[in-house]
DNA sequence: TCTGGGGTCCTAGGACCC
DNA sequence: TCTGGGGTCCTAGGACCC
């Protein structure tokens, strides 16, 4: 029988922060998106005053002088190799793990030599604190839709303790459906919440009692995956080896809104020049490169537009120089003057490794271009060595307008020697 | 003044072919 | 009079996830 854990780190980018600075304890604090938008992750002091996920920062600023919020700019370097370390001690308890998101780990527990499992957790539980100050917790179940609506339980309980073992009893897999709202399911969006609601389902319970026919109509082939995991059918497997992804993106909204084409183009260029080494960094070739920047929709009183051009890339290609010409040539053919641009990105499309392009008899050589040039190899080294950005192309002002607000950064304590936390004797 | 960024999978519909 | 149908590929859009 398949058992499964799911250990997801508790208010992960807030417990990061507090594991550099233990003043943080027990306060309400937030830390925010890119441009200090909004609140991505939040205490448990955060949410009891009531700040809500994905609230925007702008609304919360009050709160800093009524309750003592602490609202912190996001710091990614650090959050992933808090990450990696994390991963890495939960990969010492199981062979078999895979990490699904950078707060969240599935862990194979079929033919563990373990009788109890939640003893067992709360082992993983002290040992991922110990090593890495992150509070992790744990659920358990026998398919991953079980599992994860075990963990969301094991953290709002407070007997629970932070670990909640479903594998064992059908009683409790039963009540456990019953307290949980469809909303909160693995797999139930807003849509479907939505409809769910009009047709009187309530729970996850309610749901795994639709019929089939009715599920696949209304939400879909993966809908009823869901439901058939709900109902203990694992449907989800392991995925210990994530395969090649297939598009990636770069993009960024503006710190201020820009009207001149000088200044999106600037964007752009520094889009595509970062998606290019992204998709060097994973060894892959692109096929495509799309483009596209759009106004503020949050501004129904000014005029919308949205811009979207792709060109294809032949042969696939890392070069940095290709992709940002062909990036910029995609901007100049949708164009238009005139409008408030609030966000731009660049989307690499069809990635493939270079010994896997389709080739026909008018190829050339993969030599030719897809792989990353001496050129390329060169630069990557030297901004590896030197620090991002060190040399690179088209680089642009640092106080452009278009550039990301974050005002109340960290600093990088784990990964940039000039950030190392220094004790005091 | 101020609302994130980066992914996946599925489905419907159109173009095209025989 | 009678006006096919199945397959494939591609794209856009919509749902979901963290």
């Amino acid at each position: 029988m398949a058992v499964y854990a799911l250990v997801d780190c508790n208010n992960f980018y807030v417990s990061c922060e507090r594991a550099f600075n233990p003043a943080l304890e027990g306060k309400p604090v937030i830390v925010m998106s890119n441009n200090d938008g909004c609140a991505v992750a939040r205490s448990a002091e955060a949410k009891a005053i009531g700040v809500g996920m994905g609230e925007p920062a702008f609304k919360l600023r009050h709160l800093v002088d009524s309750h003592g919020l602490i609202m912190l700019s996001s710091n990614y370097a650090l959050y992933g190799d808090m990450s990696e370390r994390v991963m890495s001690v939960l990969a010492t308890f199981s062979p078999g793990a895979e990490i699904y998101s950078i707060d969240e780990c599935f862990l194979d527990l079929d033919g563990m030599p373990v009788d109890n499992l939640t003893a067992w957790s709360q082992q993983v539980r002290a040992t991922v604190r110990r090593w890495t100050g992150i509070p992790v917790s744990v659920g358990i179940g026998t398919t991953k839709t079980l599992a994860k609506l075990a963990n969301r339980l094991a953290k709002k309980s407070k007997k629970a303790n932070g670990v909640l073992d479903l594998s064992r009893d059908a009683r409790w897999i039963e009540a456990a459906l019953k307290q949980t709202p469809v909303g909160d399911v693995w797999g139930i969006g807003r849509q479907y919440a939505a409809l769910c609601g009009v047709n009187g389902i309530r729970t996850a319970f309610d749901l795994t009692l639709q019929p089939d026919g009715w599920i696949k109509k209304t939400m879909g082939a993966v809908g009823l995956r869901t439901v058939m995991e709900l109902r203990g059918t694992p449907v989800h497997t392991l995925d210990t080896a994530p395969s090649d992804k297939h598009t990636t993106c770069c993009s960024r909204s503006f710190g201020a809104s820009v009207t001149e084409f000088e200044q999106v183009h600037d964007a752009v260029m520094t889009f595509a020049s970062r998606a290019a080494e992204k998709i060097r960094g994973e060894g892959l070739v692109s096929g495509a490169v799309q483009v596209f920047a759009y106004t503020d929709r949050f501004r129904p009183d000014q005029p919308q537009f949205s811009l979207n051009s792709m060109i294809r890339l032949s042969p696939p290609t890392s070069s940095t120089p290709h992709i940002i010409g062909a990036a910029l040539k995609g901007l100049k053919s949708a164009w238009r003057d005139g409008y408030e641009y609030k966000k731009a990105g660049v989307i690499m499309l069809d990635l493939v490794r270079p010994e896997d392009i389709p080739r026909d008899l008018f190829s050339p050589p993969p030599e030719s271009g897809a792989r990353p040039t001496a050129l390329m190899a060169a630069v990557d080294g030297i901004n590896g060595k030197m620090g991002k950005g060190a040399v690179g192309f088209g680089l642009v002002p640092d106080d452009a307008p278009w550039k990301m607000r974050c005002s109340n950064r960290t600093p990088s304590f784990t990964t940039s020697w000039d950030d190392i936390p220094v004790v005091k004797a």
